[in-house]
DNA sequence: TAGATTGTTAATCGATTAACAATC
DNA sequence: TAGATTGTTAATCGATTAACAATC
């Protein structure tokens, strides 16, 4: 156990290993080693007995890690044994695609409201949600205690959209526009743009 | 200049680079120093110095750097000077969204074809793209030399379906598919899983 | 017990930062 | 010229790996 700061490097591995463990846990697989953790995920043994030991002392020597147990700790540490409430901003096709998508549940995070700024789209339908006028965003926000959003307006709109959560009280915001956010130190901000990500692999091809 | 192997960490943050270099480019700013990209993108400006130098002395001192000369650098440093072909594996939200995604364009990559193999879905249109059966995928991809591929199918066929596209001479990967890969070491892969990238945040939450 | 595997230490390796001479 | 900013070196900082005693 270790009471110092986790470095962000080592808490951005623990959700690949819950993930990881409930893919097992899925399977009915009860038990499992850093090695065979490792294998799975394409990190050392050294490296995730070494990580998981900054929280506790979850594993049994000779026996390796009970699976069950381990994600329960994982969902705890990562602050997902509960369901956060998300806003979507952005109602074009990726807003869709997120509003249908199926991969939250069960993983802490459940979308609760969608808003865009064309009125071509507002009131509109996305997946089960109907499209909010985002003129009376940041209230709702603020009003509904949400700290977690997903951005998928154009790069153009990006900054004020990000602007606006902020000051609604959001303190995570997974961005889908490519561009850099500026955000206050206080929140949280990660990105997802699949030709940066394309980019990061060319360079070997 | 280094002639040595540039560590993997430099690579990902040269398409951050681009991007925001490309953003000033369109705004008309025509210079920029290490120090203005690295409040731009969130990055101390010694490390944008000593990462842009791994490649030449691209810079002046006194005056910092040409942007439109710095992005055909890092264009050609990066291998997206020229438009890499991209096969879409699955034909759901996500892939619809794909397809019809327009920040590939001028970002060095365009989707060239799209499977799935769900009969119905194959004929119908994705973006401008008709969905062709998966049974010829294989083929398919070698036939036309693609290197590139996205899949966005559920997460029980997605090693198959790498398996698939790596036997077809695909060596990069993008994987929405909430499972991690398993590929040959001349294979890159990278993952975008929304829920774990949420899950990095919550911790600080 | 014998074998397996953890948690942890120390050693190694790699990345970042600070500082500054060079120079535009 | 004076001011600004690069490219690079050396110092610092942090992360990974190897190894092994502890122990289930």
């Amino acid at each position: 156990m270790n009471a110092d700061r986790i470095p962000d490097i080592i808490i951005g591995r623990l959700p690949i290993y819950l993930r990881a463990l409930l893919h097992m846990s899925e399977k009915g697989i009860q038990t499992t080693s850093s090695q065979e953790l490792g294998e799975r995920v394409g990190i050392s043994a050294a490296q995730i007995r070494k990580d998981i030991s900054q929280f506790g002392e979850f594993g049994k020597q000779g026996t390796g890690y009970n699976i069950s147990f381990l994600v329960d700790k994982l969902r705890s540490i990562l602050k997902v044994d509960r369901i956060w409430d998300v806003a979507l901003v952005g109602a074009g096709d990726m807003g869709h695609a997120l509003a249908r998508y199926q991969g939250f549940t069960n993983r802490g995070f459940r979308i609760v409201m969608i808003f865009d700024n064309d009125p071509a789209k507002i009131g509109r339908k996305a997946g089960e949600f109907t499209v909010e006028d985002s003129a009376g965003m940041t209230e709702r926000i603020r009003a509904a205690g949400v700290e977690v959003a997903m951005i998928t307006v154009p790069a153009a709109a990006a900054q004020g959209v990000a602007d606006q959560l902020v000051k609604a009280g959001v303190k995570a915001l997974l961005n889908y526009s490519p561009i850099s956010l500026s955000v206050p130190p206080d929140v949280k901000v990660q990105h997802i743009d699949p030709a940066i990500h394309l980019q990061r692999m060319t360079y070997y091809l």
